[in-house]
DNA sequence: CGGGAATTTGACAATGATCAACAAGTGTGG
DNA sequence: CCACACTTGTTGATCATTGTCAAATTCCCG
């Protein structure tokens, strides 16, 4: 069965560039400056939470296997999902002392948990590390903008499709199929993601099957045949 | 004439906390570990543009005066408005060689120029720098979050209210009064950037005027006469 | 004061939400 | 291993919010 080994990160390089400062996920054991720290492993059932907003940040996680979703809610209880994690990924690099949001598991997850008393630490001893955390930021900066395009301007299908080809482009970046996506999230999710209804979303996936644009092998397996109409949808490019 | 004077900024404090090492504005000079350089400064008129989208960027700028409008666009002309930059705030922090956006002027604007050579100076020979530029980097990533909740999840009147709303929480901050707000940018540009129509974005000033929850003293003046209303009516409470 | 642009208002249409029924997985206990 | 219940996803019918098109009004600025 595809699905349960497509999150499982084959490779835990981290997308972000932070590997040399912070380890591929194999060894609990980090370098800090000229000495060693051990980080802690946690492992969260699907739907279990890693922090909910208005907690106390007294770590920093990196994502090992799996995928965490990253939420807003409104006291009527509309969700938005902020962002999903992936293996590799840093969780709270922007920390301001309590979390501003709440971070569910989407499926069975892994973490690794560092203090930030040594992120800190390595703010201050290592130059290029705050480099390495700013980079990060800058491109978690530059895909929720890309996220704000796509909420605020583009069709269902359209953003379907987006959600899709960033699945796939990530897929690739980490030396994948780009073809093949697995989705761990259910529909809900996608929806709370996408800004859409659980409903607008599966009509949309069926119009992409329907178009002969995607495969959908199970529900959280997707097979891309036309990649280039996916890229023409998204961009809303007739 | 209340709209001329409005978003000059009386203080050119920067929200972001750079003023230590960008100063505030008024000298052209600003300190770099131990020696001084020189900063030029440039004024745009009304929808000229600072930069484009694939733009090699050289330089970093500190809006002066006046209001600064970042997008992102498809092909068929629909734009969204990321963010909103005020005197004191730092653009192009993110820095990755090229820009990722156009940035306009939503009326005449007064920018400092910073050359992001300056700032790999700074980034390399004050460990504090880089902190500051993390914080900038973080609230920025925090408001940016904030608004996709907007975009995905709420009404277009609950969007018209949070937006008067973070004006009038920026005035606070920067110890102006709350409840006197000036848009420097059109009804357009406010629907760039919530992801409507310009006519949804008058009816629902027009609601909220109806409602008394605001004046409109002219195109670009609002008055807020009840904050409390205004605040339930963003988070959708009742 | 006049002219062009921006905004407001109105009528209608369309996209996506809601409500409802059904189907397909998934897991549990017999 | 199957039956049953429960959760998740799909499809259909209808409704509502927001977009579109059009006209009237107001605002600026010369």
């Amino acid at each position: 069965m595809l699905s349960n080994t497509r999150v499982q990160s084959e490779s835990n390089t981290p997308v972000t560039g932070m590997s040399n400062w912070l380890g591929d996920g194999k060894s609990p054991t980090i370098k800090i400056g000229h000495g060693f720290t051990t980080t802690s492993e946690r492992t969260l059932e699907s739907h279990e939470h890693l922090f909910m907003v208005n907690d106390v940040q007294t770590q920093i996680y990196q994502v090992l296997d799996g995928v965490i979703g990253v939420y807003n809610m409104l006291s009527d209880g509309r969700r938005q999902i902020v962002t999903f994690y992936y293996p590799g990924d840093l969780i709270g690099v922007e920390d301001t002392g309590h979390w501003m949001y709440h971070a569910e598991a989407l499926c069975r997850v892994r973490v690794r948990s560092i203090p930030v008393t040594t992120i800190d630490t390595l703010l201050h001893t290592e130059p290029r590390f705050g480099q390495a955390m700013l980079a990060t930021l800058a491109t978690e900066l530059a895909e929720t903008r890309d996220q704000l395009l796509s909420l605020g301007r583009k069709s269902a299908l359209e953003k379907v499709a987006t959600f899709l080809l960033r699945i796939s482009r990530r897929n690739q970046r980490e030396g994948r199929d780009a073809k093949q996506l697995y989705l761990p999230m259910t529909r809900t999710e996608i929806g709370d993601y996408l800004g859409l209804t659980i409903e607008t979303v599966s009509r949309n996936f069926t119009r992409l099957k329907t178009a002969g644009v995607i495969k959908l092998h199970s529900k959280s397996d997707v097979q891309v045949d036309d990649i280039s109409a996916l890229e023409k949808l998204a961009e809303g490019d007739q």
